[in-house]
RNA sequence: GCAGGGGUUGCCGAGUGGUCAAAGGCGCCAGGUUCAGGGCCUGGUCGGUUAGUCCGUUCGAGUGUUCGAAUCACUUCCCCUGCACCA
């Protein structure tokens, strides 16, 4: 069996025939089937593998269902990655330069050469493209784009009118993380050591100075706007540089660094330094308790977070009434805000003497800090103010708003996980950008619109439907453009790009018409024209190039199955949801189906760069050929769950492989020969897999499907090898081969033709169960042979000896109708009533009621005696060759041992010589 | 913190009120195989017991509902994922 020669050989078929390239066919039943495309940016692995295997094998099922179906592919090249990623190859960069040698084994040589985001889009594409040829999905690849070719652009530029027109796109404020040096948006890939910049919301307070010749304040950044009731003093670090400065027409005060830091955000316009001695002669007043309070010096106090100033708060923060005690004024007045369980009226001081912790400096502080924070957050309850006896977690957005309201507070975003660099070396700041666009998910009628799409739409797995309405819900506005990055120009504003996820929502519509736009010139595809392809609408309708394009996008829309990781749903499927429901009135165009799966460990963890367990797909294919791999990441788990590849998940499924191809070959030969026993199990057992299969493809449930069509056969044709002199498969095969060739098509291709049989099996038709072959009794009857067989091995190990003479007594019919009699009467007494009755033997009875009754209700359905018979007697000269001794088989009433009255119905008693 | 998912016998992983000592795979043990090894086949793999049986204990922990719970409810501990501009 050489995997590759018969891949090789099918694919070059396949393609010779033109096998999945599919054209509208009025009168045909169609499938249309997506999965989410590919991001090339690096090979592809056995994990990305999962997905379209999954959309494959769904495909393939359908067409043996005898649907027109249609499977295309593209690439995703929109966004920063790439453009990232050319950019580090150009600058040499020795980690990206290590990992496409290590992990993706490409050669340095070949690797300085991607330095051009063109050259590493081509050169990653056709890297995937190649592995899904090999690995056989059916797509066809005529309708293969770029999302940054010129009509691509053009279509999502239409979208983005389209969403224009629908009031779906605003414009506003939004604020980013952000590259004072490369004036560019970062995120995570534009930062040293890939950290994803995080944004908080910050409220900062102001305390305006008293007594004052003109109004100025100090500016202080909390996180916990509702203790400003327990303001004692502000502090400030003697060591730092601060500044007056102009804010929206106000004076404020606030350190140097921060300025420098919030200037983008803030537009502040400066005034002039002033020394940190003159602040701490001031006094503030607070906004909320017009008291004035002292302004003290604090080390904790950094210049470079918030504003750099910051409000003491002794009862409920330790490092306040540390930097108090450190100033010796640790026995100050110190009003409580909040109560918690617990503690007394200053929890902060409490815990920093339970804890011991010595001073401001004390590593120690952050730890107390942590814990009073966390409690005082989800358990304390306000004691002062407008809020009394509400949570602190409710108080707190409650006071920043009323602050906010009435001019005395304004909110600050600063970065969470700070400080940032930039890979450029510059101090990552955050940006409020003025005129960014947005997508409005918010609008209630869309939403409604994305819901009722959702109730028509089958989801599998079912228990993840709460997962995308949800989604919907959460779903506001979503920032949609971007200032750098490939792929389609903002329509409304050509300096910038549609962001990657915004441009990936519509596109299945953009496949149906794909290859056949090639021959139109991309100047001519104004919005006239997409309007008369997708909406039927407008001048151009009766353009006749329009005609087949409009033809085919209606043949073919919606999308009857699209097919990605679960990890999109959050985002992506959600909205793809959305933007169809939005763009396309008409509900007959709305998606179908989404069908999601987990992912594929290695060996037990998850794929990562950084472990290096990274197996490409080619590689995979290389070495376990194309159908093993392609069974094996998927059948190891539900479709839900995250499933594991192994080694030795692939070479079982493989050397079962090889076990059926040798059947295969050997069944040549056979053709024709009537069916024994036997044979006639197996085609009843493949019967009726035939009957659960149709429906278990049509629910993806692609574990059980492994299970029951793949192990569940390799095993029962062990068993059928053991129990027959010669293989006689031919008919088992002609069905079986088709019925598993979604999963394994390279194979059952070359079997089908070994067969007989013309024209591909990826187009046969699927097969139908023959209820006639479905035989209850020769499947219990080889059961019964399963058991005896098993049970003769437990006994004669138990007795320590090989057996000379097996005889096997089968139970009389008498109690097999008193089995049906118990399960009657489930109850002992009127159990031996109903026996007494019908005139059963009662001594014998009652010396079987104790038995019978403990399993009353696992009691087996017996077969007849003489279908008992008839299969052991079938099987007792495999019985003897097996053990290598004399079987005889008699009915119980033809007893040489005593034993033999001990024969159960399903149960013949054994007497091993 | 909020939201979602999950903890099953050596491991992975089925099972969602009785038919469950709990599928299947892997690993391990024993035996077999014109078997070098690997492979393949049969049986075993919670404890005890036995001519193929029967008994006891188990499904993160605890409490409860029920004639009956791995399965339902409550409490509790632990783990994973997401929390937005990132594809």
């Amino acid at each position: 069996m050489d995997a590759t020669a018969i891949e090789t050989k099918w694919s070059r078929r396949w393609a010779e025939a033109r096998a999945f390239e599919s054209d509208p066919a009025p009168g045909k039943e169609k499938r249309y089937i997506t999965a989410a495309f590919p991001y090339p940016n690096s090979p592809q692995h056995i994990g990305h593998g999962r997905t379209y295997t999954t959309a494959d094998i769904y495909s393939r099922y359908l067409r043996l269902k005898g649907y027109h179906v249609l499977f295309p592919m593209a690439f995703h090249v929109t966004g920063t990655p790439i453009l990232a990623m050319a950019k580090r190859i150009a600058g040499k960069d020795p980690d990206v330069l290590g990992v496409f040698e290590r992990i993706y084994g490409i050669p340095p040589e070949k690797a300085a050469t991607l330095s051009e985001p063109r050259a590493l889009v081509s050169y990653f594409s056709d890297e995937i493209e190649r592995g899904m040829k090999e690995i056989g999905y059916s797509i066809d690849w005529r309708r293969k784009f770029y999302s940054y070719d010129e009509r691509f652009n053009r279509f999502i530029q239409w979208q983005f009118r389209k969403l224009k027109e629908l009031g779906y796109l605003i414009k506003g404020e939004y604020p980013i993380a952000w590259c004072p040096a490369d004036k560019n948006a970062v995120s995570a890939h534009d930062t040293r050591g890939d950290v994803d910049p995080e944004l908080e919301d910050v409220t900062v307070i102001k305390f305006a100075v008293s007594g004052a010749e003109e109004p100025v304040s100090l500016v202080v950044t909390t996180y916990r706007p509702e203790t400003v009731y327990g303001v004692t003093n502000i502090w400030v670090n003697p060591e730092a540089k601060y500044l007056r400065a102009k804010h929206k027409g106000e004076v404020i005060i606030i350190s140097e660094k921060a300025a420098e830091v919030l200037n983008l955000q803030l537009g502040l316009e400066i005034i002039g330094e002033i020394k940190a001695e003159d602040i701490l002669k001031m006094k503030a007043v607070n906004p909320m308790t017009n008291e004035a309070v002292p302004v003290y010096r604090a080390g904790f106090v950094s210049a470079e977070i918030g504003t750099g100033i910051v409000m003491s708060v002794p009862a409920h923060a330790p490092l306040d009434y540390l930097a108090l005690r450190d100033l010796g004024m640790g026995s100050i007045r110190m009003p409580q805000v909040v109560s918690l369980k617990g503690y007394g009226a200053a929890p902060a001081k409490d815990i920093v003497e339970k804890m011991g912790v010595k001073d401001q400096l004390d590593p120690a502080s952050e730890k107390a800090t942590e814990e009073i924070y966390t409690k005082e957050a989800h358990e304390g309850v306000m004691v002062l103010g407008k809020y009394a006896g509400q949570k602190a977690i409710d108080a707190k957005v409650k006071i920043a708003d009323d602050l906010r309201a009435h001019g005395k507070a304004f909110n600050i975003v600063t970065l969470g996980n700070g400080p940032i660099f930039c890979r450029c070396g510059s101090h990552v700041v955050v940006n409020i950008l003025k005129d960014q666009w947005f997508i409005d998910y918010g609008v209630p009628e869309w939403k409604a619109k994305a819901k009722e799409c959702l109730e028509g739409m089958k989801i599998i797995p079912a228990d993840t439907r709460g997962e995308y309405l949800y989604t919907i819900d959460w779903f506001k506005t979503r920032p949609s453009t971007r200032a750098a990055g490939l792929g389609t120009k903002f329509p409304f504003d050509e300096s910038k790009m549609i962001e990657a996820l915004s441009d990936s929502t519509i596109y299945m519509a953009y496949y149906t018409v794909a290859h056949q736009i090639k021959e139109i010139p991309a100047t001519e595809l104004d919005e006239a024209f997409f309007d008369a392809v997708f909406l039927g609408k407008g001048p151009k309708v009766t353009d006749a190039r329009v005609g087949k394009l409009r033809e085919s996008f209606l043949f073919w829309y919606p999308v009857d199955s699209r097919h990605s990781a679960g990890d999109l749903i959050r985002n992506h499927l959600t909205l793809y949801i959305f933007n169809h429901v939005g763009i396309f009135p008409e509900k007959k165009l709305w998606p179908k189906q989404i069908v999601t799966n987990g992912f594929v460990l290695m060996d037990g963890s998850k794929m990562s760069k950084s472990m290096g367990n990274i197996l490409p797909l080619r590689k995979a294919i290389k070495e376990y050929g194309a159908d093993v791999i392609r069974f094996s990441v998927v059948c190891g788990a539900d479709l839900s769950s995250d499933t594991d590849f192994n080694r030795s998940v692939a070479d079982g499924v493989r050397s079962r492989m090889a076990l059926i191809d040798k059947l295969v070959q050997d069944s040549l030969q056979a053709g024709g020969k009537p069916h024994g026993r036997i044979e006639r199990w197996l085609l009843s057992r493949l019967n009726r897999k035939i009957e659960r299969a149709d429906k278990l493809y049509s629910e993806l449930a692609i574990r059980d499907l492994a299970l029951e069509i793949f192990y569940e056969v390799t095993s029962d044709l062990q068993w059928y090898l053991k129990r027959s002199s010669e293989p006689n498969l031919k008919d088992f095969f002609e069905k079986w081969v088709v019925l598993i060739a979604p999963f394994m098509p390279h194979y059952c291709e070359e079997y089908w033709e070994l067969l007989g049989n013309k024209g591909f099996v990826s187009f046969a038709p699927f097969p139908k169960p023959d209820h006639a072959k479905i035989d209850d009794s020769i499947e219990r009857g080889e059961e019964l042979i399963r058991k005896v067989h098993g049970d003769i091995e437990k006994i004669s190990g138990l007795i320590g000896k090989q057996p000379q003479k097996v005889t096997i007594y089968v139970a009389s019919d008498w109690k097999r109708d008193l089995y049906n009699l118990a399960k009657e009467n489930p109850k002992i007494d009127t159990f031996m009533k109903a026996a007494a009755a019908k005139k059963f033997d009662m001594k014998a009875v009652s010396a079987l009621s104790k038995g019978i009754m403990k399993n009353v209700h696992s009691l087996p359905t017996p077969i007849t005696q003489k279908d008992e018979l008839d299969a052991l007697n079938d099987a007792a000269g495999f019985l003897a060759k097996e053990y290598s001794c004399t079987v005889e088989v008699l009915p119980e009433e033809q007893p040489k041992h005593e034993k033999a009255k001990s024969a159960l119905p399903d149960k013949p008693a054994i007497v091993i010589e």
